[in-house]
Order: C-alpha cells, then structure tokens, then sequence
RNA sequence: GCUGGCGUAGCUCAACUGGUAGAGCAUCGGAUUUGUAAUCCGAAGGUUAAGGGUUCGAGUCCCCUCGCCAGCUCCA
C-alpha cells in the first residue's frame, strides 16, 4: 500500500508526493527550471543521484550546477566519460580508479604499454565530446560481490578487482555506468552526460599502482570540466592569472632571487630578496620576548654521534650530506634539522623546573638532501631556515605552551595578512613510539588547542611521524595545491633518546615534555607561497624598496637624495630613479616594480619642500604634504609594520 | 628517485618537411631634461644546456649527462 511521503525543503517548505518519487521528481515539482538544472540531491545530508527513491519521509535539497559541490558532480561525471574514451580509443587499457576530490580537477590511471602523448591527449578529450553529445544516461546498480567480480573479470579489468577487494565486506557495492562503460564507484553522477558542458584534459603523467614505485606503473591523465563553456573559459583564465603570480616569475622580475643549475634547490638571494628575508626574520624575532623565547645558534656541522643519538642517522640518512673530516674516521653530518643540536644542549647543564618551560629558537639553514624531482622554485628546496623552536617544559604544562603558540601563529598570520588556513592534527600511524593511551592524550590536547584558537581543524588519520603527533597549518595556493606553513609536534621520543633530565620541585629527576614548532615554517617555502598570496604587492613595511624617488630633470636631483638620506636615516628604503628616461617611464618601472610609494620631485616641490605621494596602484598623486611629515609618517608605518605607508 | 614534457642572447619568444640563428625588452653609447604606466638613434650580445653520434650539412634526427616544469612518492 503505498501512501504519501513528506519531503521537507530547505526552505522549510512541505511537498507531498507519492511513495515511490524519486529527487528529480521533487526538482520537477518545484520547477522546470530546477529540473534542468538538478544534478543531484542531499537526502538527510547523504549526497545522492537523481534517480533515487525517496522511499520515506525525508528532507531533501537540490544540487545544481550553481553549487560548488556540482561542479564536483560534473566534474566526477567527466572522469567517468574519459575512462569510456580511454576505453574506446585504447581497448587493451586497464582502468584503474580515479580523484576522490573533484573540487578543481579529475584524473584516472591506467595500465597502458605506451605513456601517453599530447596527441592522445587530444584524441582522447575529442572523444570524450564525442560522448557527451551522445547524452547516455548514468545508471546506478547495486550488485553483490560475486556479480561486481564477474562483470570486471569479463571486462579484464584486473586492477579493479583488485580494488574491488578494498571494499569492507560489510559495504554496499555500487556500479554506475554510462552507455557500455561501467564503473566501480559511490556516485552521485549526473543524469545525462549532456549535463557536462565542457571538458579539458590538462595534462599526463606517470604513477604507481597504490603509490608504490615497485608496483606496475600507471599512466595518469587530469582534466577538469565545468557546467559550461564559459565557466570552463573562467577557470583557465584564472589558472593562467594564477601563472602570472608564480613566485618564480615573480622572484625574477622583482630581482627578489636567483635559482642556479650550479646549486640546485638552493637560492641565491638578490639584495632584495635578502631584505625580505631579514624583515621577516627581525618581525618573528622581534615576537620572541612576548612569549619568552630565546635565540641561540648552534653548529652546522655536527659529528654523526649526534645523529645516532637522536635516530636521524638511520631514519634520515638519506635526506643528509654526510662527509669525512679532517680526523680520520671522523664522520660528519650538515644538520637538516635544528632539534637534535638542541637535545643535546639541554642535556649539558643540570636543569631545574624552575627554569623550565626553556624556549630555544634558531634560524640557522639547514641542508636536505631532498630527492632532484620534488624540488620546486623556493618552496620545496634543499638549502633553507626556519623560524624553528624546540620547547622543553613539564609534561603539565604542554597545553599552556601550545596555547601560546596558536596566539602566536594568529598574531603573525594577522599581521601579514595570511588567510585561509586550515589545520590539520595528524594522529599516530601504524608504527609509533610509546603507548596508545599517551598519544590519545597528545591528540586530544592538540585538537582542543586546534580549537580554542578558532582555527578549522581537520584530522589526518595516521599522518603523524612515529614519534610524535602534529599540527600543521595547510595553506592553499592558487593553484589548490596545500603548503604545509606552521607546525608543532609533541615528540614523544626525543627526550628518552638524550635522557633529558631536569630536577623537579621534589628534588627529583623527571623527563622533561618536548615540542618541535615554526610558525613561517622553512622562510624559503613561506617567502615563495607569500610571494603567490600577494601577487608581489608585499605589504609596505615587507616591501624591499619601499619608495622610489624620481627628479623631474637634473636641477631636482640634489632634493631627491636629500630625500632618500633624509629617509634612510630613519630606515626608510628609499631608491633615486634619475636615469635619462620620461618620468612617465620611471613612474611605470615604479608602479611594475611594486614599490608602495612614488615621489615625483619638481620646481613645486624644491621650492615648497614638500612631497606628493603616489600610492601603488593609485592612478594619480595625493595632496601635497611637507617633507618632514612624510619621513615622520613612514617611519612609524615601519615600526609598527604598517600594510599602507600612511596609516 | 620515478613517469611525461621542456632547454635558442640577461628576460620573453621566432627560425616551413635538416640548408647562412632572428625580434622585442633589458644592457652599453649618444641625443633628449621630461609633471605621474613605455622618447629617439646607434652598438654590442649566441660553440642553440654539456658531451657524443647519424648526415655533404644538425637548433631541428638518435644516444647520454645536467637542469627546469607538471604529476607520483616524500616533506618545512
């Protein structure tokens, strides 16, 4: 017998439909424009296909092609279609699976006996438009073990038997399928293919089957789609803008820093870059007495004893530059990392509770011998510093100290106007050091400090290194792809490595809790990342070359190194333009150039000793002002690490 | 490290199927003395990443090394 159903909208609205509708139904119902433009529905928040039943009384709402969550649809949707392509230009391919995160883009593997070309490329992504515009409908099915394996073993799709071995027994198995081509997958999908306006496949390359270099070698295409063409039109010209802010390009024509094939992975630092460099640092170190830190520094090379002590030299060797000294047998290692230097340290003086918490930092560089393919301009590099502190306290006052850090991290971030950060705690994986009940403990405290701050918090299930669980701050560049920036762990290993000590209140000895935290992270990567966020407009007190001063004609230049000294004297950085060019050309050179204040110097100006600024990206001058109350004006912009020159 | 792509002047890029390596910007010299996003004239600049091979002839085809880029893996 079958009676009504309810369905609540979102807008708290009512529907009453028969038992057996389906979400298009309820699209249909409220409008044939919805139900065009459906993709899919949430029924309690479970994420479905149009074409499931209802079944009870339920609250339900549409996805559409205008939510973020259906371009995700549309864009899982393509994957699908550009299997079936690979499938019917290439029969021999294996598929294997695809992208769980369709927010930017889709990929798939395959196991093919050639990579693919550019060409295939081209064939393959005609192919897929070939596909669309036959407007198969996406079918969902559940099946039972038995049946998925017959119908993947008929397909010979080996590696997705394989996969289908993956899926808990307990689990429903669903296979979603266009035309002749079927899938294992959990859906939703679109209705029709015709729902995937555009496609563009982006580019290929090679991988492992589950991510292991022995395993059999895939070949991997990513694309992406969009409801449109014109939406798809958008998203490249936005990765094209995002190019223009690569901190490469950028870093060059700012004359920030040099890369070099004679130190690969290894920045030279222009002058410029260099101020950057130093303004960043001076910023952090000038927070270190607010929350009681500590500067030190400690060598760069250290004898490999140190890093048998601290298990780097079997867990890390391969990441370090290791070398003979002068002594025979004398093994030395260049330090990758500040922290067992700083064990070691500690463990050289008999240490009382009453000077703990101890909050060493260092910025010294340190050198890792990072793999040749994962070097990336200066944000993943082989030569590099961090704003790096190790904190040794008692174990009860952990959670005070990671407090303090979070309180940290949102006054930097804040202060340099660093958005979007989500972090992340990363849990103990499958091989740790210490007890179970210990890191339970860890993780909760740093998920509540997480908390407490009022970051995002997400949780990576087994992330953490063997010692110690993490946080770490993600930031996402233009591109989507995640930096790691801030990071504190609490390392559960360190301290028993070095039997660090301190005498407690008792007159006992107790083994001191131990932190690891940055809050930039490696300068290099932050200054790279920082460089993208800000397209290059650092903010005034960052700039490198903060004002440029141009003399109309020679009779001007007298004033304008006035000026300029009259500035550096109240550190300031000022630069003199007076080449033999128009004053249109230097003010453009200023305006490229990205410095926060231009001064253009005349007859007016010499006589009246006054200035007028032009703000970057300003297309005329402000009212004129003294002199004296532009130095005075920026000078206080510095000190307190004003974005704008003026307030 | 692996898979794929790429490497021409300081930078950005040309050079048809193998046939004398070019341009713009930057640089240097000269002229110009400018009022808020590109003044004019001239000069110089390259063993086409390095090495080897095929060819009458290689920037172009092949091999190898190095580097860069995208992705994988790893990670700050």
């Amino acid at each position: 017998m079958s009676n009504g159903i309810t369905v609540t909208l979102p807008d708290g609205k009512e529907l009453v439909l028969d038992a057996n509708a389906t979400v298009f139904d309820v699209a249909s119902e409220i409008g044939p424009g919805l139900a065009k433009a459906a993709l899919a529905g949430r029924i309690e928040g479970e994420l479905v296909d149009l074409r499931r039943p209802l079944g009870a009384d339920c609250s339900l709402s549409i996805v559409t092609t205008k939510d973020e969550l259906g371009g995700s649809i549309i864009r899982h949707s393509a994957e699908h279609v550009m299997a079936d392509a690979v499938k019917r230009l290439f029969p021999s391919a294996q598929v294997d699976a695809g992208r769980t995160d369709h927010s930017e883009k889709f990929q798939y593997d395959f196991l093919v006996d050639e990579p693919f070309t550019p060409e295939d490329l081209e064939r393959i992504e005609k192919e897929m438009n070939n596909i669309l515009s036959e407007g198969a409908v996406f079918d969902r099915e559940v099946m039972t073990r038995d049946q998925a394996e017959e119908l993947f073993r008929g397909l010979g799709e080996e590696l997705k038997l394989s996969r289908l071995g993956d899926i808990p027994a307990d689990a429903e198995i669903t296979i979603f399928r266009h035309g002749k081509f079927a899938d294992l997958c959990r859906g939703p999908h679109v209705h029709n293919t015709k729902q995937i306006g555009a496609v563009k496949l982006t580019e290929a390359s090679g991988t492992y089957f589950r991510g292991d270099e022995n395993g059999p070698k895939l070949q991997r295409i990513y694309g992406t789609a969009f409801e449109s063409k014109k939406a798809l039109k958008s998203y490249l010209a936005r990765l094209e803008e995002a190019k223009k802010r690569d901190h490469r390009r950028v870093g060059q024509d700012l004359g920030l820093f040099h890369m070099d094939p004679l130190a690969p992975g290894s920045p030279f630092y222009l002058p410029k870059g260099m101020t950057l460099y130093n303004e960043l640092v001076s910023f952090v170190q000038d927070l270190y007495p607010k929350y009681g830190y500590d500067e030190i520094l400690t060598p760069q090379l250290f004898r490999a004893d140190l890093f048998k002590t601290s298990g780097h030299y079997d867990k890390f060797h391969d990441d370090m530059y290791w070398f003979e000294g002068s002594d025979v047998g004398e093994e030395l290692g260049v330090k990758a990392m500040n922290c067992p230097g700083h064990c070691h340290l500690f463990s050289t003086g008999k240490r009382s509770y009453r000077e703990l918490p101890v909050r060493w930092a260092e910025f010294s560089r340190l050198h890792r011998n990072e793999r040749s393919g994962t070097l990336n301009g200066i944000t993943r590099v082989r030569s590099f510093a961090q704003d790096d502190a190790h904190i040794y306290c008692e174990p009860d006052q952990v959670a005070q100290e990671i407090d303090s850090f979070f309180k940290m991290t949102a006054e930097i971030y804040d202060k340099l106007g660093v958005d979007g950060i989500e972090m992340a705690v990363s849990t103990r994986p499958d091989e740790f050091l210490g007890e179970p009940e210990d890191w339970d403990v860890a993780e909760k405290a740093l998920i509540d400090a997480v908390e407490r701050a009022g970051f995002k918090c997400n949780i990576k299930e087994g992330d953490a290194a063997f010692y110690a669980p993490k946080v770490e701050a993600d930031f996402r560049d233009v591109l989507g792809r995640a930096w790691t920036l801030a990071t504190i762990q609490i390392d559960m290993a360190m301290p028993g490595r070095f039997d660090l000590r301190y005498v407690g209140r008792d007159g006992e000895l107790h083994q001191p809790a131990m932190l690891h935290r940055a809050i930039l992270g490696s300068l290099e990567r932050f200054i790279g990342i920082y460089i993208e966020h800000t397209g290059g407009d650092f903010p005034f007190w960052l700039s490198p070359i903060q004002v440029v001063i141009l003399p109309i004609s020679d009779r001007h230049q007298e004033r304008a190194y006035e000026l300029k000294a009259a500035l550096a004297s109240k550190r300031v950085r000022a630069e003199v333009d007076d080449r033999s060019e128009t004053l249109g050309f230097r003010v453009r050179e200023g305006q490229t150039q990205k410095i926060p204040l231009t001064l253009v110097i005349g007859d007016d100006e010499v006589e009246r000793g006054t200035v007028s600024p032009r703000l970057r990206k300003s297309k005329q001058a402000m009212d004129a002002m003294s002199a004296e109350a532009l130095v005075e004006a920026l000078s206080i912009s510095n000190a307190e690490r004003r974005k704008s020159p003026f307030a």
